[in-house]
Order: structure tokens, then sequence, then C-alpha cells
RNA sequence: GGGCGCUUAGCUCAGUUGGUCAGAGCGCUGCCCUUACAAGGCAGAAGUCACAAGUUCGAGUCUUGUAGCGCCCA
């Protein structure tokens, strides 16, 4: 059955043909099913639109590893996938293909433009799903949800319907975050603070009657237009005699009221503030405290209104301030402008400074949905990997503010409330809407998306339907997110879960790392700094951009993306193929011998890698237990790569090409054997490959791997006593090697071994007689205790033992006199260290027996091997 | 201003409850196309564990402080 491997894999042979052959044996697909555990993750849903990111490949492929772990291991494995409408990122880029087409949003209806986003998003909706397929993504995907899904709309509005009723959203005229290119309000969270190199500038305010000034210093000059009162604070005595009078406000000429207020810093600036409610927060609330005037100077876009004198209206903010400044100036009221740093906010989306804005928006209270969730997390009841964003959570939650979820935007659930024709004070929320509908208007705005995305865990099996599938799929087990979204989406998940289920909607919650360039920043399209997942599956396979991926994400740090990770994972692939391909190419007639290798006698070798296997099992489950990919990619790198391959294989060979036909099976059982093992704990990180090579090692009646049985750790296994033997000959082979290669010994030419030592080593060489002989091109071995050190040989000390490796003309006295120096200053060294701990009665008397007892024997074992060294040195004089 | 995190080999990172001679990969140096793999093998060089103080018989690990870097919130 066997066919031969090529001597390269290659990944675009195998990747669709096992994708297509899961899918057309629907190994994705879970049902309910009451004899099996539930495993549920639902997938954080993309952006429609969005192309596939190493983020998202980063993110993905954690949670495909978890969710092929869990079937593997015989659990009712779901993983739903599907989009995020993403409303405010969608919608704009709607608006940019139409105006590209000469086409103004403005000129068309509502039915209108969402005809063209609804085609907009079949064109490119499928593109993102498509790609999680390409990166072997196990979703189930008759699952697939969108967030306008019909029975998702349903949930969304009906969430709304039911918060509503409660008294949780209300409408509310106050200042938003104003996005003036989306043209919407956005929320707290979609506002991006950078620092920007500004000015402060110093205005003179003229006081009425009175020949003074009052000087205000200000970051927007263009909001002065706006102003509607001067504040300074109450205890400053500076001004104490100006309270209540009124300045003029230039290029305005509104007198306007100079208050006292305890906002003011009397330390910061001039001590005067100027106040425009309509434009600033803090400046809102002094307008409420003090009853101002709250002027709205700005159209929706940003530029000045009709609320401002003629020569400003509609100049955007940037023009409206350089004439400001220009006129304040020609009329002297410009004191001095300083150079400034100050934060401003940035619309996440539009990537412009946001404005305050005052407007009419719908919010949600907050604080009672954040009570349980809040409590949950606390409680550990829902458990954060890495456990520190408990902290940022806990911040947020504690001083979390109403929400507001309205946005002007078309794309997106409309808002269900209706006011009537006739008295729009009157309105009606539900979900299906008035029956009279002719008599109402339905209200403009959209939610915000996240208002949506925050049910994904329910809304996906068609909440507030009662279903089986909710019953048994939700809580689900585990959400991989970034820790970008910790607001955003994650603790309003858990809000929704609890108002609504009255239960977490997730046990565990793992932040994946951010994953940055490998000069640390950003992966963005303006720096063009993102490569192309697709081009990476294409150069290196998509098990290795996987692999390599998981190995070079440590956990909660950024990832520093460098293609070398990916060639790491390449040649691992590539390793392991040839591995495979060995062992393969051993068979005899391509069969796998029938041995119970329990049932066996084992020697060293075999007792070793089959015990190594266990504790790589065993660590690596743990790792992965915990969260810990990367070390888990690691852990089996290794035993794969140094155990597997540089040693066991080796080892084999020379069963493989000797007399002892037994031995040889027994060796090819239990590379085998090894092998499964490798291929099914692989499974998860590199399915494509993991499952090509099972078909060639599995057995008649053995299901697919992505089915198989996860492997658990046998403890019966390992086998201590091996691994210790195991060690010394590596020692003795490593020791050998090193000599040779120091002495420049031709790797082809055969040395011989004489070997100065107890009867315990005697027995031991000759036991392990041929590994020796071929892994370091031994031809005799001779050894005793009454052995000599042959003239122009080499050394290696093994503990009390010595080895000499006959070397004649190519020994060199000097390399050997560096080697076996360096060697004893490391032991002096060690050994000064030993002397003061076992000097020091406090250390006799307070460390654990076992400690001193350890640090007796090393003392032993290192003064032994330094007399033989020096020994040799002596010799060398 | 408040909070969180990081600092270990040239680079990227491991380092469990304090106690093996501080590890790995990549890179680097030397030798080798040895019949699984040159995407490979063998061997080697390379570390004042950011700094300072403290706790302790003992600190990369715990405490405090300092410096630098990054992120979040206001």
């Amino acid at each position: 059955m066997t066919v031969q491997l090529e001597k390269v894999y290659t990944p675009s042979a195998i990747e669709d043909k096992w994708y297509q052959h899961w899918l057309d044996n629907g190994y994705f697909h879970a049902e309910v099913n009451p004899d099996k555990e539930p495993y549920t993750i639902v997938i954080p849903p993309p952006n429609v639109t969005g192309m596939l990111t190493m983020g998202h490949v980063l993110n993905n492929t954690i949670q495909d590893i978890l969710i092929r772990k869990a079937r593997m291991a015989g659990k009712e494995a779901c993983w739903i996938p599907g989009t995020d409408h993403a409303s405010i990122a969608t919608e704009g880029q709607v608006v940019k293909m139409l105006k590209e087409q000469g086409i103004d949003k403005n000129s068309l209806t509502r039915e209108e433009f969402l005809e063209h986003a609804w085609e907009w998003k079949e064109k490119y909706g499928g593109i993102i799903i498509q790609q999680l397929k390409k990166l072997g993504c196990s979703c189930d995907w008759e699952r697939e949800r969108f967030t306008m899904d019909e029975g998702y709309s349903k949930a969304v509005l009906s969430a709304f319907v039911k918060l509503y009723e409660k008294g949780l959203i209300y409408k509310g005229h106050r200042l938003v975050n104003w996005c003036p290119v989306s043209k919407s309000a956005i929320s707290d969270e979609e506002v991006i603070h950078q620092e920007v190199n500004g000015h402060l500038w110093y205005f003179k305010y003229p006081v009425k009657d009175n020949d003074e000034f009052l000087v205000v210093a200000t970051t927007r000059p263009e909001t002065m237009l706006g102003d509607t009162a001067v504040a300074v604070h109450p205890k400053d005595e500076r001004f104490t005699h100006l309270v209540g009078k009124t300045v003029t406000l230039p290029l305005v000429g509104r007198e306007i009221p100079i208050i006292a207020d305890d906002y003011v810093d009397p330390e910061f600036g001039t001590g005067c503030v100027k106040v425009t409610p309509a434009h600033d927060q803090n400046d809102f609330a002094m307008g409420e405290r003090h009853n101002l005037e709250f002027i709205n100077i700005m159209n929706d876009d940003a530029s000045l209104n009709e609320n401002t004198p003629k020569a400003y209206q509609n100049l955007s903010r940037e023009d409206a301030r350089k004439a400001v400044l220009k006129d304040l100036e020609k009329q002297g009221f410009l004191e001095k402008t300083e150079d400034y740093v100050n934060k401003v906010g940035y619309s996440e989306r539009g990537q412009v400074p946001i404005e305050f804005y005052m407007s009419e928006q719908w919010f949600m209270k907050m604080s009672d949905l954040a009570k349980p969730a809040l409590q949950s997390v606390s409680d550990g009841k829902i458990k954060f990997h890495p456990e520190h964003w408990i902290k940022t959570y806990k911040h947020w939650m504690e001083n979390i503010k109403d929400w507001c979820i309205s946005r002007q935007l078309w794309w997106g659930h409309q808002i269900p409330v209706w006011y009537h024709r006739e008295d729009p004070k009157r309105l009606h929320v539900s979900v299906k809407g008035p029956d009279d509908s002719d008599n109402w208007v339905q209200d403009e705005d959209v939610l915000d998306t996240w208002a949506s995305s925050w049910l994904w865990p329910i809304a996906v099996h068609n909440w507030p339907d009662e279903s089986d599938d909710l019953k048994y799929f939700y809580p689900t087990d585990v959400l991989v997110t970034g820790p970008d979204i910790i607001f955003f989406w994650v603790a309003r998940m858990i809000m929704t879960g609890y108002e609504f289920r009255s239960d977490l909607p997730f046990k565990d919650v793992y932040f994946t790392s951010i994953i940055r360039d490998n000069k640390g920043r950003k992966f963005s399209k303006s720096l063009g700094n993102s490569p192309d997942p697709f081009e990476l599956f294409e150069e290196y396979g998509t098990d290795a951009v996987r692999f390599g991926t998981m190995l070079m994400a440590p956990q909660g740090l950024d990832v520093l993306f460098s293609s070398t990770h990916l060639e790491v994972g390449r040649n691992f692939m590539n390793k392991l193929w040839n591995a495979s391909r060995f062992v393969l190419m051993n068979l005899e007639d391509g069969n796998i011998p029938e041995i119970d290798l329990d049932k066996e006698e084992l020697d060293i070798p075999e007792r070793w890698i089959l015990s190594r296997l266990q504790k790589s099992i065993k660590a690596y489950n743990q790792q992965l237990n915990s969260f810990h990919f990367n070390e888990a990619a690691k852990v089996l790198y290794d035993f794969t790569w140094n155990d597997f391959c540089d040693w066991y294989i080796e080892i084999a060979k020379t069963r493989f090409y000797g007399h002892d036909a037994s031995a040889a099976d027994v060796s090819r059982a239990t590379a085998i054997q090894v092998l499964r093992k490798i291929f099914a704990v692989l499974h998860p990180f590199a399915p494509f490959i993991s499952e090509e090579l099972w078909a060639h090692v599995k057995r008649a009646d053995d299901p697919d791997l992505i089915v198989g049985q996860w492997p658990q750790a046998n403890d019966n296994k390992i086998d201590d006593t091996a691994e210790k033997e195991m060690e010394l000959l590596q020692k003795i082979v490593t020791g050998i090697r090193t000599v040779r290669s120091r002495m420049n010994v031709p790797p082809g030419s055969q040395s011989e071994l004489i070997a100065k030592c107890d009867s315990n080593m005697v027995v031991f060489l000759q036991k392990h007689h041929t590994i020796i002989s071929a892994l370091t091109q031994t031809s005799s071995v001779t050894a005793g205790p009454d052995q000599t050190k042959p003239e122009q040989s080499a050394t290696v000390v093994i503990g009390k033992n010595e080895l000499y490796i006959p070397l004649g003309d190519l020994i060199d006295l000097n390399v050997e006199k560096v080697r076996l120096q360096k060697r004893a200053d490391e032991i002096n060294g060690h050994l000064m260290e030993i002397s003061k701990k076992l000097s020091n009665g406090q250390f006799i008397s307070r460390a654990p027996k076992s400690v001193v007892i350890r640090e007796k024997e090393k003392q032993e074992e290192m003064s032994a091997e330094l007399e033989k060294v020096n020994a040799n040195l002596e010799i060398l004089q």
C-alpha cells in the first residue's frame, strides 16, 4: 500500500485534496448529540468585505487548533463561522465605490443605497470565507451566519426592544463624538487619541465697561465663534472683581458673561478659559451648570454653519482656524502663540479629528449590565489568558459610561423605533413595527455594529427563539480574540450572556498577540507592510505558515513577524516528511510489522524514545491546556527533530542495515508508532501534512486523522532508567565527535577507541558498541581499568572514565590543551561556588537535605572529572 | 496624570511553587553533498539575566526603587 514519497514535501499537491475530503465526509459539521460533550467556539466574525490578514491567520489558526484537538478528543466540536456587516466601514467603502462611479450617496434614497450595498456585499462578501477555508479552518460551514441575516437581525432588534422596555435604552440630546467623514456619531471606543504638535493661542477678550482684557488660551481658535462665556476659578483673586461682568467676543460681537467655576485650573495658561458649550465636553458641563447658551457652529461635515459670522460660513474647520487667527491678529486680539503638544481624538474609521457635536442620539445605560459581567470575571468563572487582561477589563467596567448606540448610517440594523406622524412624541418600539405603518415614521438611524455583534454567541442560534442548538452549544467554551476589542466586544458579549441567558457566554478568553512587522510597527494598509497570507501559503505551505506563526507568537506579547519563522515551519514540515519517507522506505514490502511493543523486551534506544514520546505528549498537552501554543509547538518541534530524527532514526539505521531481522522489525514498529503519535498531536497545528502522512501509516480500520484519537500521555511508559542510560550514550558519542571535529579528522575515516574505565563502563561500551561505532566512526573499542593512554591520542573525560582516541599525525596538542583547560576552568568555577555553599553552616542547616546532598554529589562528580582532566593536561605539558 | 506590560546570547523568545554547570530557534564560525532530508548533518563560539537596594542559607525567579521601551485609559 505504501507509495514512495517525493524527496521534497510539496504542500500544494495535497492541501486542497484533503480539505475537500474533510468537507465531503462532513467532519466539520456538528449536531446536538447528548452522548457527547459539546465543545463550541464562535468565530470573531470578520468584516464581511474584509480580506484575510496575518492577524486572521494567527487568530483562526488558534481556534482551529482548539477545535481540531477537541474533535479528536471525542467531543462534539462545533466552530461556528460567519461575518460581520461592519456598518461604518462597509458603508464607507460603498460610498467610495459609488463616488468612483460618479454617484453621490445623497442623491440616492435609502432603498437605492442599500441595493448597492447588498450588491457590494454579495460581490466581496464571500472572499474572506474562502480564505479561511484555504487556511484549513474546520468550521461548521452549514452554520455560517451573517449579522444581517434575517434571524440574526431579529435577535438584534429583540435585544433593543427588551432593553428599551427595561428602561436601559433612552434617547438623549447631548455632545457625542462626531466623525465628520462618516457624518455619524461614534462611541468613545472608536476614538483614538493621538499626540499632535500644535499651538496654544492666547486671545484677548475685552471686558465691557472696563479697560481690562481677559486673556484665554486655546488649541482650537475657530471654536471661539461659539463661545458663550469666559470662566475663571472662584478662588482666583486675580479675577474676583470681574466675575459677573461680561466681555465682548471679538469677531462676533456677542456679549458673554464671565463666570466662576471649579473646573478651571488657575495654574494652567492664564487661569481664564473660553467656554464653548456646544463643542467641548467640559464646557458642555459648565454650560449646564451656568445655564449658558449652546451655540452649534458646525455643519455635519465640520464646516462652519450659519451661526457664525458670514465671513466664516461654510469654511472647513481648518480654513476657519486660519481666518479666525488672521482676523484676531489684525484686530489686535491675538496676544501670543506658543508651541504645544496636545492629544487629539481621531475617528478610528474616518482617520480625521473628531468633533464634539450636539445631537440627538440613542444611549444605553451600562452600569447595571456591567455588574454581573464584572463579577464573573472577578470570581474567575470566566478566565482570561493571559490573566493580566483582567485588570484592564475591570478598570473599564468599573468606570463604564453610557453607550451611544445610534449611527447616522443606512447600512445596518435600523433602529426599531417609530414616531407617530401626528404626534412625534408618541413612540412605537417593537421588532415587527406598528400595524398601521402608514401613520408612523421609523427612526432613520442604524445601530452601532457592536450592538449587534455583542449578541453573536446566542444570535447565531436565532435567539430569542429557544432551540436545542442554543441549549446544547451555549455557553461556548472559549473565545479567541485580540485585546484591542476587549471593550468593544468581549466585555459586551459577557453582558449579553448574563442579561439574556443568565449565563456566561464562554469559559475562557484567549487574547492573541498583535502581529507587527519586524520593526515593531502595526501592520497597516497605508504602510503597505502587511504580507499577503496567500503568497505565504504559496511560498511556504499552509501548514508551515500555521506552525511558524504559532511558533513565533509569544504569550501576551506582540508578535514581530518575520519570514524566517515561516522558513522554520517549512523546514520542519520537510524534516518530518523526510523522516517519514525514510521510515516508510525501510519497511519490508511496505508492511508495518505487527508487533505489540508493550509485550516486547525492548532495548535502551527504543525504551528511551518511547519514554521521551510520552513525556513530550504530556508536556504538549499541558502547554495546550494552558493556551501556550508557542510552547506546545516547540515541544513537538524539539522532540521530533532532536530526539526522533537526530538520535532515534540514526540509531534505527544500525538496526535496519544490521543482521538482526527481529531487532530491525522492532525498530520499524517503534518508529512507526512514534510517527503515528507525532502526526496525531501535530494535526491541529498542521492538518494537511499530518493527514497526508497518516494515510501512509494508518491501519485498515483506522479513521482519518481528523477524527482520529487524541494521544494522552501514558506514565507507565516513562522510563527514567533508559533515559539516564541514553544520556550517557549521547555524552560519549558527542564527546568523541567533538574531539574528531576539533582535530579535523575526515568524517569518513575510522578511529579507534580505548577506554580506561570501571567495569560498569566496560559493560556499557560493549552493549552499545554497534551504536557508538556507527555514530562516531569508531572501528574498534578496547576497554578496561588498566588501559593506558596511547601516544598521540586525545582524551574525552566522562565522569570518572577516560576515553582515548588515537589520532596519529592529526593530533594537535595545542587544541587538546585549550579544550581540556577550558573544561578545567569551568569545573573549577563551579567547584568554587559549591564549596562556598557547603562551607556555609547556614546553608547546611537551612537548605533542604536533598539540595545539600545534590551539592555534595556534584562536588564529588566534578572533582573526579577535574582530576582526570588535570592528569591529561599534565601529560601534555 | 492613572493603569498594564516588557527588559535573559547579535535577533526572536523559553525559564513552572526561589535550589541541575541559565536553555531553544534563527544568525554566526569550521568541517561534511555520509544511500531520509543541503529546506540537511556534525561540531563550535557567544550571556554582568536593564540597573540599584532589600528579603533569604540561596534570587533570572520574590519585594521596593530607578532607567529605557511599548500599550491602554483619562
